[in-house]
DNA sequence: CATGCGTGGTT
DNA sequence: TAACCAAGCAT
């Protein structure tokens, strides 16, 4: 029996039951591709259904606000991909009559969409014969075959989507997608894999040659760079000071509150600084509240946050246009996009 | 081609 | 605890 045949097999036994599995709708296929990159299935599976709620179709996406969008996104992380499907569901309105592409090259026009997603979508929607190949398929091939190419580099990455393409099946190459990743997922996971009950026990090199443990090889190390932040919960009657973040730094297009931002660790709040970043001229003592220390970690950054709550007498004018601060309502800020760390200070001390 | 981009789970 | 990493993509 050959390696398609036998993978199939193996996954009509042991498949999960998920629900993007009971569609050929390229609109819903794309949503829950975005939204499972770089994320596990239980963390997002709540959010396919939420979007799904909100938006039953790419209409619906493409009509929506980004800040709704950005809203139900929250929590979820790597906001470009939010931002990126309003732009893609446009695209596949203006530019596609309102249905989706229906082929791996056209599909790969569209904004957030990738070689992995294209390929995703065009299969799993189309039925074109086209392999994914994502961290679960770098892993099962990388053992099955002993390939020790880096998986970070253009060249790995183009040896296994030849290697994955040359394996694919040729009468299911839907079920075959979704069947190698499924291997990658569930049972030839990063650490301990259950190689006992694997299909491939006998005939693969890596556990052959005792090289499972450091396969797939990723050289690229992410560097983690510090970073001190001082948030200023700035609120006069029921009202928080608040802005969208842009630029193309972290949490682009959420709301946060003005922000003192230090390359090295500091105690205390400076007055000059508090007034650079809000006008606001403050007499210390000044009454304020600060928080406990928080350590944020992102995937390249580690975030130290101090909140310091200040309750003002009188009203700042922020009318000026000097910064783009204004006043929310705290009742409207639980409607708005915010990184997580800001809606877990809220949730614990202004809701 | 290298880097930046979140959050949460696992070891 | 720090490191790793999870159905990647844009620039």
């Amino acid at each position: 029996m050959d390696f398609s045949t036998q993978l199939i097999s193996w996954y009509e036994q042991n498949k999960r039951d998920l629900p993007w599995r009971h569609t050929n709708d390229p609109y819903k296929i794309w949503l829950s591709e975005i939204i499972l990159q770089q994320t596990r299935v239980q963390q997002g599976l709540p959010y396919y259904e939420k979007f799904l709620q909100n938006f039953p179709t790419v209409k619906d996406f493409a009509e929506a606000e980004i800040d709704k969008i950005l809203h139900l996104w929250q929590g979820l992380g790597y906001y470009s991909r939010a931002r990126n499907m309003h732009k893609a569901a446009n695209e596949v309105m203006e530019q596609w009559g309102g249905k989706f592409p229906e082929n791996y090259k056209d599909l790969l026009t569209l904004k957030g969409v990738g070689k992995y997603t294209a390929a995703a979508i065009a299969s799993f929607a189309f039925g074109e014969k086209v392999a994914t190949v994502d961290g679960n398929v770098y892993r099962v091939l990388s053992r099955v075959f002993d390939i020790k190419e880096d998986i970070a580099s253009g060249k790995g990455q183009k040896v296994f989507s030849e290697v994955a393409n040359e394996l694919i099946s040729e009468t299911s190459p839907d079920i075959f997608n979704q069947a190698l990743m499924e291997m990658g997922a569930i049972q030839c996971v990063p650490k301990s894999p259950k190689c006992e009950p694997c299909p491939f026990v006998q005939e693969c090199l890596a556990r052959e040659n005792d090289s499972i443990g450091s396969l797939p090889v990723k050289l690229k190390k992410v560097k983690v760079t510090d970073h001190y932040y001082q948030y200023l919960v700035i609120e006069y009657k029921g009202k928080l000071m608040m802005k969208k973040r842009e630029g193309k730094g972290i949490w682009n297009g959420l709301y946060d509150f003005p922000l003192i931002h230090h390359s090295e660790k500091v105690e205390e709040l400076k007055k000059e600084q508090v007034k650079e970043q809000t006008l606001l001229e403050l007499s210390f003592p000044v009454h304020y509240q600060k928080s406990e220390s928080y350590k944020h970690i992102l995937s390249h950054q580690r975030l130290y946050i101090d909140f310091y709550h200040i309750t003002l007498e009188n009203e700042i004018d922020l009318s000026n246009g000097q910064f783009d601060y204004k006043w929310y309502d705290i009742d409207a800020i639980k409607d708005i996009g915010k990184p997580i760390i800001i809606e877990n200070y809220l949730s614990k001390y202004i809701y």
